[in-house]
DNA sequence: CGCCGATAGTTGAACGCTCAACAAAACCGG
DNA sequence: CCGGTTTTGTTGAGCGTTCAACTATCGGCG
């Protein structure tokens, strides 16, 4: 490690800091709809579009982990919670006894379609009607480049 | 409002989810990287960088909550524990007698000079140094953009 | 088989944020 | 100057996340 600090120039200053306004109002104003009128926080709701969308609606609690990007920590507080509002059930893994299947019950898939329509209304108005065509090109690169980026190194 | 949602396409899906990893990797990053090596989590930490900016590195609370993009509430829960922490102060504004501004003690101050160099060596590692100057510029835009969009009708 | 390190998941404490309610002072029209 | 509205900042409860510690099981090697 060097003794001398590269400091951000004031191009890259200008950046950093637009990415984190941008960033944070974004997640923050979806958070904000999502738990206006469906009543969970964003997180939340990324755990049962990934059980949704899994064979039989049900996860290994670590491959919901992974999907969600959370530690198992996180996910087995979320679990235990969204299981007290009865959205998810948990049951035992019949090949490794250590292992939870996360299951999502209907009442959960319920939900979940009641409050996806609003959403993504949400992700179209705040992100996507924001920019052109070939923003959104370059965001997904972008974001793609920095996701391989971090999760390379990047543990949980 | 109409009564079909308009989904999102699988190359949009693609790019929302994308950024979803990716600002949410980077976020709990540059969070861990900071709080290990400064105790301090982002938010905080920028907090006592604009109180450094400013003239005399102090700022009314109001201001300071406007720059930081946090609600007043969450600025004073905030500054009451950078206070115990003794890296800021607050006084009475002479001013305004309902106003308060917070100050950046030199203890604060010397916590944010030891912090910097690692964080900015952070954000250079997990931002700067993935991206090709035309993808940093392309982000610059998009954020500003959308930075815009999002405070022009979400309010705090 | 028996042990030992890895893996799966949970738990509780500490902490930060949100939201709604609140107090106090400032502003402003009449 | 008076009364209502707005602005400023704080507070407490509830919630979600982190971190470290812990239990239980698995997998593999001798």
């Amino acid at each position: 490690m060097g003794v001398m600090t590269r400091w951000l120039d004031p191009d890259e200053q200008r950046t950093w800091r637009a990415f984190l306004t941008a960033s944070r109002a974004l997640m923050e104003t979806l958070d904000r709809e999502l738990q206006h009128d469906a009543g969970m926080p964003h997180a939340y709701y990324e755990i049962l579009v990934r059980l949704s969308e899994a064979p039989d609606r049900r996860l290994r609690m670590s491959e919901l982990a992974e999907l969600t990007g959370s530690s198992r920590s996180r996910l087995s507080h979320a679990a235990a919670r969204l299981e007290t509002s009865g959205w998810i059930r948990r049951e035992d893994c019949p090949t490794d006894r250590r292992g939870q299947v996360a299951v999502l019950t209907d009442e959960g898939f319920a939900t979940l379609a009641a409050a996806a329509p609003g959403h993504v209304e949400g992700v179209r108005r705040h992100l996507f009607d924001a920019l052109s065509p070939a923003q959104v090109d370059q965001l997904r690169r972008i974001s793609e480049t920095l996701a391989d980026h971090l999760t390379d190194s990047g543990p949980n």
